[in-house]
DNA sequence: GCGTTGATCAAACGGATGTTTTAATCGCGC
DNA sequence: GCGCGATTAAAACATCCGTTTGATCAACGC
C-alpha cells in the first residue's frame, strides 16, 4: 500500500460516487463521470471497489452511517429509559426536536445526500434497502414509537405505528416533493428559515391530533 | 392511414411504455423493451412518438390525464360552489371521501401507474413535470385547500396550504415508502382492505389536528 | 540493489443503447 | 389493376456503457 495517495483516491471516488448517485441516480450516473470528478482513472472504481454496484452499496451504507451519527451528535437519539423518565412536556419537546432535526437535514441548505438516495431506493430498490431499514429507519421509528406511545397511553401498536408514519409521511412530503415544491413557489431552494417553519406546523398538527385520539380513546372508554 | 392496425400498435406501444417506464424508469427501459412487450418493430416508436422522450411525455400526459377523469368520474371532484354550500359534516365526509380514494387509486391492487411515475419524476424532473402540476397538482391541491379553508375559517392561505400538505403527505407516506413497507412486513403487497383502514386513520389524524388548530386559533383572537 | 506488492494508468473489448436508413408491405381511391 | 401515402420491418450506425487487460510506477522488506 502507498503512503496516503491510494486511501486519497478511494476516498475521493467515494465522495464523487455519493454527489453523482444522488443527483443522477445509479442507471444515470457512469463510472466515467466519478472517475472524472474524482480525478482518477476509469478502472479506478473497480480495483477499489470491484464493481459499480459495489461502489454504490459502499456509498449507501456510508451515507446512512454519517446521517445516523450525526443525529446521535445532536442529542436528536432518544433512549429508551430517557423517554420513559420524561415528562409529559418533555416528551413533546423531544418529538419536536426530532421533527426538526430530520426536516433541517433533509432540505438544508444544503440538503443532505441521503434525502435523494432514499427517494431513488424507492425507485429502485437495491440489495441496499435491507441495510437502511435496519439501520436507519427501525431504530429511528422505533424511537418514535416509543415516544409517541407514552403520549397516549394505552393505545394499540398498530395505532401508534399510524401516527408514527403520519408524522414522518407529513417530514418526507417536503423532500420527497421538492422539485414540484420549487416548481410551484417558481423557486429553486426553500427559503430561509423554511425547515424551521414547517418543522412548528407538523409539531402542532401532530400534536393536536394526538391529543384528540387520546381523548377520543378516553371518551369511548368511559361509555 | 390504414383501417386498425397502425392505431393499434400506437396503442400498444403507449401501453407496453406506461408499464415498463413505471417499473422501470426512463433510464431503465430501452425502446427495444417496448417494442418487444407490444409486439412491434424497434423503430415504431420513433415513427409513432417522434422519441424515446417523446413516448414518455405521452406517457405522463396519458396518465394523468386518465387519473384526473377517474377521480372526476368517482365524484370525488370538489366543485367550488358545492364546497361554498356543504355543511360542516358534508365537508368532512368529502374530505375522507377523497383521502380514501386517493390511497385506493395509489395503493391498489393493483396500484394506478400514475404512482410510480410520480415517484420517478420526483427523482428525476423531466418537461412532463409543468403538465402534472398544472393538470393533476394544482386542481387537486387547490380543491382541497378550499375544502379545509371552509373547516378552519379565517385561517391564513398558509395554514391552510400546510394543512393540505399535512394531509397528502400522509397519503403519499404509504405509496413512496412502499418497498421499504413491504421489506418492514414481510409482505409482497398491501393486504386487502388496507387503503380503506389507513384512509380512516388519516382523516381521523387530521380532522382532530384541524379542530385542534381552530380552537387554538379561537382562543388566541379571544385574548 | 532487487524482487514483490499494491496502486494507477491508457487502451481495448463486448455488448447495449437511441436513432437513422432503406426497403418491403399494407389498404384505399381512382 | 394500379399507384400512392401511410405503416412496418430489417439492418446498420455511432455512441456510450461496465469491465478487463497489461503495462508502468512507487514504496517497502530483505
Amino acid at each position: 500500500m502507498a503512503t496516503s495517495a491510494p486511501r486519497a483516491t478511494q476516498a475521493r471516488l467515494l465522495d464523487a460516487a455519493v454527489e453523482l448517485f444522488a443527483q443522477r441516480g445509479f442507471h444515470g450516473t457512469s463510472i466515467r463521470d466519478i472517475a472524472e470528478r474524482a480525478g482518477a482513472n476509469v478502472a479506478a472504481g473497480h480495483y477499489h471497489y470491484g464493481s459499480k454496484e459495489g461502489l454504490y452499496l459502499e456509498v449507501l451504507r456510508a451515507q446512512f452511517a454519517e446521517v445516523r451519527a450525526k443525529l446521535e451528535r445532536r442529542g436528536a437519539a432518544l433512549s429508551a429509559p430517557a423517554l420513559r423518565r420524561a415528562s409529559r412536556r418533555e416528551l413533546v419537546g423531544l418529538l419536536e426536536a426530532r421533527i426538526a432535526t430530520m426536516l433541517d437535514m433533509l432540505l438544508g441548505p444544503p440538503p443532505a445526500p441521503h434525502g435523494a438516495l432514499m427517494l431513488r431506493e424507492m425507485c429502485d430498490p437495491t440489495e441496499a434497502m435491507p441495510i437502511i431499514v435496519a439501520e436507519f429507519i427501525e431504530p429511528q421509528t422505533g424511537e418514535m414509537e416509543q415516544l409517541v406511545a407514552r403520549l397516549i397511553p394505552g393505545a394499540s401498536r398498530e395505532t401508534v405505528s399510524q401516527i408514527v408514519y403520519s408524522i414522518i409521511g407529513q417530514v418526507l412530503f417536503y423532500r420527497f416533493t421538492m422539485p414540484m415544491q420549487f416548481l410551484m413557489r417558481r423557486e429553486e431552494k426553500y427559503p430561509r428559515g423554511f425547515a424551521r417553519k414547517v418543522a412548528r406546523h407538523i409539531a402542532r398538527f401532530s400534536m393536536h391530533a394526538i391529543d384528540g385520539l387520546a381523548s377520543e380513546r378516553k371518551r369511548s372508554r368511559a361509555r
